[in-house]
DNA sequence: ACCTGAACACCGTTCAAGT
DNA sequence: ACCTGAACACCGTTCAAGT
């Protein structure tokens, strides 16, 4: 319905034929423009100007689909954290590590709906092991047991890819300040420690620009103090 | 269809009046028993042995059933985590806090499809509000400044209310092992670390009841390191 | 080999009609 | 007031048919 100002169409050619590359990637656009919800079989298949039935030459279902995401998004992470510059994880574990996981998570803050397919797939692609061998390489040689190592990917879990999901998110950053106010309102008297707490971080963030939660200062806060946490225990056994 | 043994039945009333309480029980029995993935207004409908179309009398739409299974979960939770036995949180808040957290999680245990639609309600309900400000209390009596309540809030994450969400979970604990050891064969060679790293799991754990990961074990592992990072925070402020 | 149209079995939800 | 049947607009997917 829609043209898009796509390369395929540009170029005078009505039938560049199908592929599997071709089908994740416009899913990968979809999904970036319009978010998971919208990304349906049918909608995909429109968005490459075809019938909904020729994605199933391509791709076995949908759930291939959503593998096929996790592919193209850690193949992006992968890329990411290989040109990334940081210490020597000899030298600092914790900086070699802090750098590489700060790089997936700017992949991932590109690709918004990516930590809610990634957390939906639990038999790990090969893309995901080839990121976590990567990441107990690095504990290795920072002088981790593999034991500790183990325990310290469960201790991070998905922060290990470069995101958390929050419990308690409001919606845009806008809206935030917004929200968080009208709550401190109703619930001022019911809920002191909240209120309180709410009204502290206004507080100390007049501008409001950020929204009421920096996130990415939460992330590193809390990375940092899992690090650190880490390098204690791994000192302690050594 | 199948007839069940509910106390609704056995009475031979034949017509206990619907309500959004008697609804929402039974999406939480539905769910626990068959999974959220089968918890359709269609099905639920039967299993108050009623037409689909009368559940809306009851509740808005499935977006609310989801509020509500939320509300009953957080309900049963602050049940269990007000009768808890901890320390006083001014002389141990590690203790009373730990001790809340876990409490929590054996209610998260028991309705395994839970975590799941906790992580999709981005607005804070009513009750997590109250849990949340439950927790605040604890730290602000362990001598935590709001900001650093806060922070913590988000180092926690769901862990807060008992729960990770693992990136990597094999599906059942008895295909765990098999499921390392095949991987273990076909990796070895490509992804050296994480293979050094399963065998040493699985020779730690010979019998290998436990599955690959003791996710109790791992909880509590994570927890104490993040408790413990935050109390090194705490002391460093004061 | 690749694509399609019609169809099937499911969804959530609306609406006018029943009691 | 509470429940229902038929219908609508969507899903993912199958299958026999087209080129």
């Amino acid at each position: 319905m829609t043209p898009r100002a796509d390369a395929d169409e540009l170029t005078e050619q009505p039938r560049v034929p199908l592929s599997r590359r071709r089908v994740l990637r416009a899913a990968v656009g979809l999904a970036d423009r319009d978010g998971l919800g919208s990304l349906t079989m049918r909608r995909l298949a429109q968005e490459l100007g075809v019938e909904a039935m020729s994605l199933y030459h391509h791709v076995a279902n949908k759930d291939a689909v959503f593998d096929g995401l996790v592919e193209v998004i850690l193949g992006e992470v992968m890329a990411a954290v290989e040109e990334v510059e940081a210490p020597s994880p000899e030298k600092d574990w914790q900086g070699a590590l802090r750098a590489r996981i700060l790089a997936a998570r700017e992949v991932l803050l590109r690709h918004r709906w990516a930590p809610r397919v990634l957390e939906s797939r639990t038999t790990g692609s090969p893309a995901f092991i080839a990121y976590m061998d990567h990441v107990v390489g690095l504990l290795r040689e920072g002088g981790f047991s593999f034991d500790l190592a183990h325990r310290a990917l469960h201790v991070l879990g998905s922060r290990a890819l470069g995101f958390t999901q929050e419990l308690f998110r409001p919606d845009g950053a806008q809206t935030a300040d917004a929200e968080a106010a009208a709550m401190m309102e109703r619930m001022a008297d019911r809920y002191p420690n909240l209120a309180g707490m709410l009204a502290d971080a206004v507080h100390d963030d007049p501008d409001g620009t950020l929204g009421f939660c920096d996130d990415q200062f939460e992330f590193e806060f809390a990375l940092d103090l899992i690090l650190e946490g880490l390098e204690r225990r791994r000192a302690a056994a050594s």
